[in-house]
DNA sequence: GATGAATGAGAATTCATTCAT
DNA sequence: GATGAATGAATTCTCATTCAT
């Protein structure tokens, strides 16, 4: 009985998901998957080469997704402390709508970011850009912009970890504003006498 | 354990290590620990009850050793400043010296924090319990101590990410007390108005 | 079944055919065949009950198909010498006219041979007949009809195989009669003597 | 408990190409293979790379095994005569001495002589180097080698095939000398006027 | 007649673990 | 302590076949 296609693909994208998260992507068998989805075994492989395949799918699909939100509500804004707001408001945002999928991404990032093409847009190369054009309005120091990202992106990754680990507690928007303003100074940190 | 006088123990682990980085703990086989290690399949089990118990063992030996090492030198300082400053260059270090290491800590994570005995020792709570001394102490403001802690986490943490990336060229030891002090001033944010 | 009009059964057959010989039946998924021949996979059980179904009438209609031939050709001559001849020639006309055809029948021959009605007319037993009548005019020894027909056939296939390896260069056509000669020979060899 | 190693490999390999020859290569399963040896299935696999290796490595290494036993065969007669019936004596021995392996290079065949190394010696070979020494005897008629060899080979094999269809009485030896003796007057056959 | 998504049994293969030597 | 062949359950994937549209 052949449901909606795009249906039996959602089942399995949500399901796939929760049990990435829950076990791992490794434990989590492509039977795993099929039960949680109601379909059969094969019918995954009709929707993906393989599961490895599924794998890079989820996370190189809303990891670029998120890539653009980040980059719209960074484009929204004219001041790079603006900036710096909005993309920590969408992170947060982002968090407390969608924590399996976060902590999807969170998890199998250091398995995948190897395979994503290289001129890829991801959240890493818009807080790069943004940095860099900051540094070009002289709004922050003239410090490499990779470190200035890293920074923004670090505050804001370990808070949502510590979230998922219970130390911080979610949703993760109230502290949004705080966070974006402990970033804005971290890498407004004047550069070292040399 | 370095102490442990086992040759073969150590050509294990070493091997092990670099292979999980490498290609994931799942990725990695016994048979390809062995293989690397030049010693039989079943010589691992003499070690360590299973591969499971290896990786739990690789993740929880190292993982609480670096927390020993960073409380150490938070306790040689006696400002906040001082002990963030002394915590940042332990990381840096670690990272310089033994890279494997680390990026194995990092890549797992996810998979191992959980089974940690509750009581742990580990950098997260050698961090926390410094931003808990220097809010007493005044010198921060009163926020919560895991918050803090998650933000000179990931400062670091992040740069060093992105080090293993290729984002940022190591050693890290020469960023390091750039880093704490940005870390400090994140941390020094004021509280917002409520 | 060259008369049945249905233009893609006839797609089906010939892709089916060509396939077939390039990857083995086994190594050919309904899914090649229906994609070659550009046909929905589920079109291919309108016209056969099953893919085993498929490969069979392929390999029976066809076979018989030559049988016919072989025994129309035969039946022209009148002394065994000719009949020979016509075969042969019937054969080597066969390959030069369909090779993929025929490496098909010579392929899969082994699986098949065993499923034909054991009233079958084929070119074996084409063969045979046409012995045992040289046979009885005495135009050839007395020996077991099989042992001969075994001989004309195994010198004209193998002649076949090895133009399917590249050992022989094809067309077969101009080496027929030449063929023929040298079954008529083998064939006359005088019986040992007991 | 390991049993001799060698012994596990001759179980497998006895099992294996009876059942192949029962219900074809692509028709037995590994867990077959591994029922009828008394192994299990993974143990296969520490002889064989994979069930195409252990089919591949049954093919090469008793079809080239075979054409040393022609060549030698053949070495030990001075004339081209000798060399043929010796030959000829060789592949019926072999077939009546075990009938299961010459079914299997029978019927294998088809799917495996391209995978041989293209330099290695086969019974084609020796049969063809054997008629080019003819030729250049002059004890037969200067015609392509290959022809010659393919003319000997067919009386051969197509003799042996009728036996495995029930269509000559086995054993083979006895019938030797008589299809030598066709085999030879087929290759004596005179050059046909151009 | 045709389509192609879905089914689900079964295939090959992997691999952590055991154990006789 | 060490070896490595053997185990056998589990995994990924394939594929002939079905059936709602």
């Amino acid at each position: 009985m052949p449901r909606d296609s795009s249906d039996t693909r959602q089942r399995i994208e949500r399901h796939a998901l929760r049990l990435f998260v829950e076990h791992g992507a490794d434990g989590t068998s492509v039977r795993d998957i099929a039960q949680a989805a109601k379909v059969a075994e094969g019918a995954l492989y009709r929707h993906y080469e393989s599961k490895d395949a599924l794998v890079a799918h989820l996370f190189a699909a809303n990891y670029t997704r998120f890539a653009g939100e980040l980059d719209a509500a960074q484009r929204a804004e004219g001041t790079g402390r603006g900036k710096v707001r909005a993309m920590v408001a969408t992170f947060c945002r982002f968090f407390d709508a969608d924590p399996v999928l976060f902590r999807f991404l969170l998890f199998v990032q250091h398995g995948q970011l190897a395979r994503l093409p290289d001129d890829a847009a991801t959240p890493v190369t818009v807080l790069q850009d943004v940095m860099t054009g900051a540094i070009e309005r002289r709004e922050i120091p003239r410090r490499d912009p990779a470190l200035s990202a890293a920074w923004v992106m670090g505050l804001v990754l370990q808070t949502a970890t510590f979230a998922v680990y219970g130390r911080v507690k979610p949703p993760l928007a109230p502290l949004s504003a705080e966070i974006a303003e402990a970033a804005w100074r971290a890498i407004s940190t004047p550069m070292p006498a040399r």
